[in-house]
DNA sequence: CCTATGACAGACA
DNA sequence: GTGTCTGCCATAG
């Protein structure tokens, strides 16, 4: 619940105009490893807590959402805030990642990557 | 305790 | 570019 309660908090976080990926986001939340408690925190809470959920995409810079299944809505709420979204639903990291005023390197993979081999 | 769930990530073919 | 496979893990039941 508590890790939930991050997960929330730092989605809300992301500003207009910006995007996270679901590892960023656990990272920023606590656990670089979780990116599918991302997606679980989505599924249950996006509509009823009202999370900026468009503004999560994958780490290879792509909307996840399936064509008919989510992808077209978060492509158009993508590019009201001004994000450009190509039509098969690339975004650029370099223009659009969010990285957070605090958190050095926001890079997830690279974070996760540099972690990993510590151990 | 055990199993299922996920809009993942990364490595690979 | 696509698809498959493995590792991942906090919750719910």
């Amino acid at each position: 619940m508590e890790f939930e309660e991050r997960v929330k908090g730092v989605i809300r976080a992301i500003p207009r105009g910006k995007v996270a990926t679901y590892a960023q986001v656990a990272a920023l939340a606590g656990n670089y490893r979780a990116a599918r408690q991302v997606v679980r925190v989505l599924h249950a809470s996006s509509a009823k807590d009202r999370l900026p959920w468009h503004r999560v995409i994958n780490s290879r810079g792509r909307i996840s959402l399936r064509r008919g299944g989510g992808f077209e809505e978060q492509r158009r709420r993508l590019l009201e805030e001004s994000v450009r979204v190509s039509g098969s639903g690339r975004i650029a990291f370099e223009e659009f990642q969010w990285e957070p005023a605090n958190a050095r390197r926001p890079q997830a993979t690279a974070a996760a990557r540099f972690l990993r081999d510590l151990r």
